[in-house]
DNA sequence: CAACCCTTTAAACAAATGTTTAAAACTAAA
DNA sequence: TTTAGTTTTAAACATTTGTTTAAAGGGTTG
């Protein structure tokens, strides 16, 4: 079935069970025991493959992150080009922003890969608050450049609040996706990822364009 | 200086020291010799006076949600009762959903506890995750109920996607306040409670009251 | 076959954690 | 002051945790 070196296989089955395992119980309840039982490999294989726990998280989340981020920069650059010199259209920047993080869902395990991203997020432990916040402040300061160029209406201050209450809607829809079923009693799909990006965009677009208010 | 008996002190410094290593920590990092030097008492103060470490945390995340949800549906009652027979304007629900949430950190030890709210809303543990979703369910229709009446034009899935995200905006901007100052190079204040309370408010109502697209 | 390197395995280790125990200290009423 | 009840304390306990070790296994190349 496979003809993937054996060694490799090891690392995919522990990759595979960390970011289940990860998703369901955050880094810390999340035990070596519990992955490589779950993984179906010997409890030492973490360490011999990774080196600690620790690095194991490390190259889970980067994983993951690391062409989400990449895919946002290609579109809004693709979106810079292909409106230049005119200014991009907001909703189309917000897409670049939140498409490549709900289509990564796509293919894969869905649900679980979102959750996982999630806990990321909000993970308590400094070292990974530390790699998010890398991945992070990178792509911020490229989009926030580019929205203000699309509106230069808004006020410096109005434009970095709004901004941050977009950012808050992403994190909270990604990390309260199971909310979406019993919110609606089970009518709506918390896991149909495209329609949430597509009433994401909708909603911050609004937020982030409405008028501001005369003083 | 204190005139309690000795047993409510330490209590009390038991709760206030467990909110602060929860909120940096999470459950799981929180160690209970972590809290009792904290808080300044004997490891075995926590077992005896709440029984355990659960019981400890159940306690703590209680006594600061049943405030708020009682001053959230007190203030949406009063809004019912001054509109009455109209609606209530949307910007009013949200700002009774929203505003005892910022309130809660006005006088305290603001920003610790509004990370220790954020704590509590993605903390993995199940214990902490079903005592949440008590709390929340309770809320969400009793204020959904609200806002459908004061938008009868919306879909019942266009109510349903946006309430949605209003909460995630709610959630993420608690959990990311920290963020504040990051997106803005150190300019706004994240601990300016109003503000951000005032800014969520009028992003939230604009997304959720946004036209829907015609089909 | 033999030699080598990579990988797996079982066992052990030290450190940390929530909890329990039993005695001491303290408080307040009789 | 004595007594009874409550609270604090230090110590110990049983588990669980990430990590290390040293031997065994497996596959590839000479």
């Amino acid at each position: 079935m496979s003809d993937l070196p054996k060694a490799d296989k090891t690392r995919n089955e522990i990759v595979r069970a960390a970011e289940q395992l990860f998703a369901e119980k955050g880094f810390r309840a999340m035990t070596l025991r519990d992955v490589t039982r779950e993984a179906h490999v010997n409890l030492a294989a973490v360490n011999y493959h990774f080196g600690s726990k620790r690095k194991l998280m490390l190259a889970v989340i980067r994983n993951r992150f690391e062409p989400i981020n990449i895919k946002r920069l290609k579109q809004l650059d693709a979106l810079i080009a292909a409106h230049a010199p005119d200014d991009v259209p907001v909703s189309a920047i917000f897409g670049a922003l939140f498409r490549p993080l709900f289509e990564s869902a796509h293919t894969q395990n869905d649900q679980m890969l979102m959750q996982m991203i999630g806990r990321a997020i909000t993970e308590p432990a400094d070292f990974i608050r530390t790699m998010h916040k890398e991945f992070f402040t990178e792509l911020s300061m490229r989009f926030m450049a580019e929205l203000q160029r699309s509106c230069p209406q808004l006020s410096e201050e109005a434009h970095q609040y709004r901004f941050f209450m977009a950012i808050s809607t992403m994190i909270g829809a990604i990390i309260e996706q199971v909310l979406l079923q019993e919110l609606s009693n089970g009518t709506l799909d918390g896991t149909n990822f495209d329609k949430i990006a597509d009433e994401l965009i909708a909603f911050t677009v609004a937020g982030y364009t409405q008028a501001e208010p005369a003083r």
